[in-house]
RNA sequence: GGGGGUGUAGCUCAGUUGGUUAGAGCGCCGGCCUGUCACGCCGGAGGCCGCGGGUUCGAGUCCCGUCACUCCCGCCA
């Protein structure tokens, strides 16, 4: 026995009914103890599995196993007993044999817990995360993370095999041009400065191009100092950052197209992956069929702008609008299999619900159109939609009017409803798509300035030419991004590797060249040196084990994630610092003053002696 | 910065029209139990009902404010 490890000779999903009769070492957690009063179980539970283990009221040991709160850590020595064949546990790798305790070491005991790791208890966010040593104990959240690190490798491994080299970057750093905000991080050596952690890797990853290494990648850490959502980690996350040179948009396509395809289908179990080469949609396509650019194609459902079937006609809500504004169009979103008065109503009341006026709609039976609007256009109208939308007796179809910027998100929303309702979409799939041709400019509404609707450093589409000679705001990008289900997993770019070019596109959008030279004047430099045709993409780490995780929120596969307010609660950040640390930084904190109405209607003073 | 939801025992939650002593399950403590595997049975402890104000004879419940958590919009690839 003393020839054993001290700690264990067998993980806790090791034995099976070959090992009968051996002595074994085992160590882990107590996940559960069954006490029958002269006769006790304990369920010894490791990364690798659970073992039961027993002892009964003749041992001198029985009252020490009897007392071991659960989640303490302890240490068991015995041999391996065959159970009989009515105590076989079929559900357990392990159930064909117990351990019978002969010795019995508590390494670490463990106090009454905040929470249970045992069983499948839904906890609330907040005890999670405080105590997050334990939710990770858990089984779900632990299978997450071993999924999450089997997917990186695999990545990894992908990457390498296709002539990507691994290198790292700095995490110390300037601004990088993302358009978040950053988190700073104060200079000693240099007061009044800053570093700041970067938004992505971005420039650094086209300096490795113009520095010649050809193919780049890196699981590259991200910091944005933004708020977060279900998918979307608050201040850090990772993406597998890559790049290439002398590439067109297509060989950056099928370069990772095979890495995700593979990814998935290696982690997809029974679920079905969208083989390469992914489908290429246009982001005004995109919009105009979906409502988004980020379509879940799980969802058959497409839209068609059907302005013209009611141009003129006796519907008169939608001629008005039609004749009065140029902009406006009329997208129908057909339904199949919604037709009748039951679901075309609860449509409309849900549209209600989202704040619409409602959700006009034809639904076909007997051969003919039926609803109000149908009445409205008259049958030869109405049964031309019927047959261009290809729809049939038991059909509906549903109506979005108005400038299609404006009711974009709404018609993207009716189109997954009715997706999910009528259970048109897809299940158990993974359907990737590019979408590709982003416009370069947008015009914000409120100031009618023209800026940059993506990344600045992408390539125009037509070169200086196009830059020149075109209006901004026809003028597309070598942008694209990648989704699946609609989620968009990254997005990517044939870069502007010109420095003529790139002050061009900055003059545009408004910024003039000294303001280029200043912020990105490293770069702009590094291109005045030879710098080859390059581009790449991003794709998001978390989300993409989130997907394949089934995990609806982002926490669920990140182990250490702060809370929706940017907080770490188990180590207590952000945290205040010492007096001598700031001053060491040539820091001085200037507290918010927080207009606070106590009784009389007075300010508090709280906000003062920072 | 804005909107919705939630806040009651260590945890997850119930709590009627405002009504007298605020409940359940899990966990915890004690007792019984030698084949369980979500062991079972009996008993017990445990509450600033988020916090502050108000209405009322009376507030977990209604009103106002505030804080926290969460989801969403803004923001963000």
């Amino acid at each position: 026995m003393s020839d054993l490890h001290p700690f264990r000779s067998h993980t806790c999903g090791a034995l099976r009914n070959a090992d009968t009769g051996s002595t074994v070492r085992l160590s882990g957690w107590v996940h559960r103890k069954r006490d029958h009063g002269n006769l006790l179980f304990i369920d010894l539970r490791d990364h690798y599995g659970l073992t039961q283990c027993v002892v009964d009221v003749s041992s001198p040991i029985f009252a020490d196993v009897e007392a071991v709160r659960p989640e303490s850590v302890v240490t068991i020595t015995g041999p391996v007993v065959e159970r009989s064949a009515e105590t076989v546990n079929e559900n357990l790798p392990t159930g064909g044999i117990e351990v019978r305790i002969d010795s019995f070491n508590v390494e670490s005991a463990a106090q009454v817990l905040p929470m249970q790791v045992a069983g499948d208890a839904e906890y609330g966010e907040e005890i999670r995360l405080r105590h997050r040593y334990l939710d990770l104990r858990r089984e779900q959240v632990h299978q997450n993370l071993i999924l999450r690190s089997q997917i990186i490798s695999s990545i990894r491994r992908r990457m390498t095999d296709q002539g990507f080299l691994e290198m790292q970057t700095p995490i110390l750093t300037a601004s990088s041009p993302e358009g978040a905000r950053d988190y700073l991080v104060p200079s000693r050596n240099h007061p009044g400065e800053f570093y700041a952690l970067p938004q992505a890797p971005q420039q650094f990853k086209q300096l490795l191009m113009v520095s010649g290494f050809d193919r780049y990648f890196q699981i590259a850490p991200c910091f944005r100092d933004e708020d977060a959502r279900a998918d979307r980690s608050p201040g850090e996350f990772y993406q597998l950052d890559f790049e290439m040179a002398f590439v067109t948009q297509d060989d950056v396509f099928e370069a990772i197209e095979p890495v995700l395809a593979g990814v998935f289908e290696e982690f997809a179990g029974d679920r079905t992956v969208s083989a390469a080469p992914f489908p290429r949609i246009a982001y005004a396509d995109s919009m105009a069929k979906y409502g988004t650019d980020k379509p879940d194609l799980r969802n058959p459902v497409e839209m068609s702008d059907v302005t013209d079937t009611f141009r003129d006609s006796g519907f008169k809500i939608f001629a008005g609008m039609i004749e009065k504004n140029h902009k406006v169009r009329v997208y129908a979103i057909p339904g199949k299999g919604g037709g009748n008065r039951a679901f075309c109503d609860r449509m409309n009341s849900w549209a209600q619900g989202e704040g619409q006026p409602g959700l006009g709609y034809i639904f076909f039976r007997e051969g003919e159109g039926a609803g109000p609007i149908a009445k409205n256009i008259g049958e030869d109208r109405t049964a031309a939609l019927k047959s261009d939308l290809g729809l049939d007796d038991g059909d509906a179809v549903f109506f979005v009017a108005g400038v299609p910027a404006e009711f974009a998100a709404f018609a993207a929303a009716a189109r997954m409803k009715v997706g999910t309702d009528l259970d048109l979409c897809e299940k158990n799939a993974f359907r990737f798509c590019w979408i590709v041709d982003f416009p370069m400019y947008e015009r914000d509404e409120e100031t009618g300035k023209v800026d940059f609707s993506h990344n600045p450093f992408s390539m125009p589409q037509g070169g200086l030419d196009a830059l020149e000679n075109e209006d901004p705001l026809s003028i597309l990008a070598y942008q694209y991004d990648i989704v699946c289900n609609g989620v968009e997993l990254s997005s990517g770019a044939i870069r502007n590797h010109r420095a003529d070019i790139m002050l061009k596109a900055f003059e545009i959008a408004g910024y003039g060249p000294e303001v280029v030279e200043e912020k990105f004047g490293g770069m702009l430099n590094a291109f005045r040196y030879g710098a080859p045709p390059h581009g790449g993409s991003a794709p998001g780490i978390d989300r993409i084990v989130m997907l394949l995780a089934d995990e609806p929120n982002i926490r669920e596969v990140i182990a250490f994630p702060m809370n929706q307010q940017a907080q770490d609660l188990l180590m207590g950040a952000p945290a205040t610092v010492d007096e001598a640390r700031l001053k060491e930084l040539h820091l001085k904190v200037v507290m918010p003053k927080i207009a606070k109405t106590v009784e009389g209607g007075s300010l508090a003073d709280s906000g003062e002696n920072g």
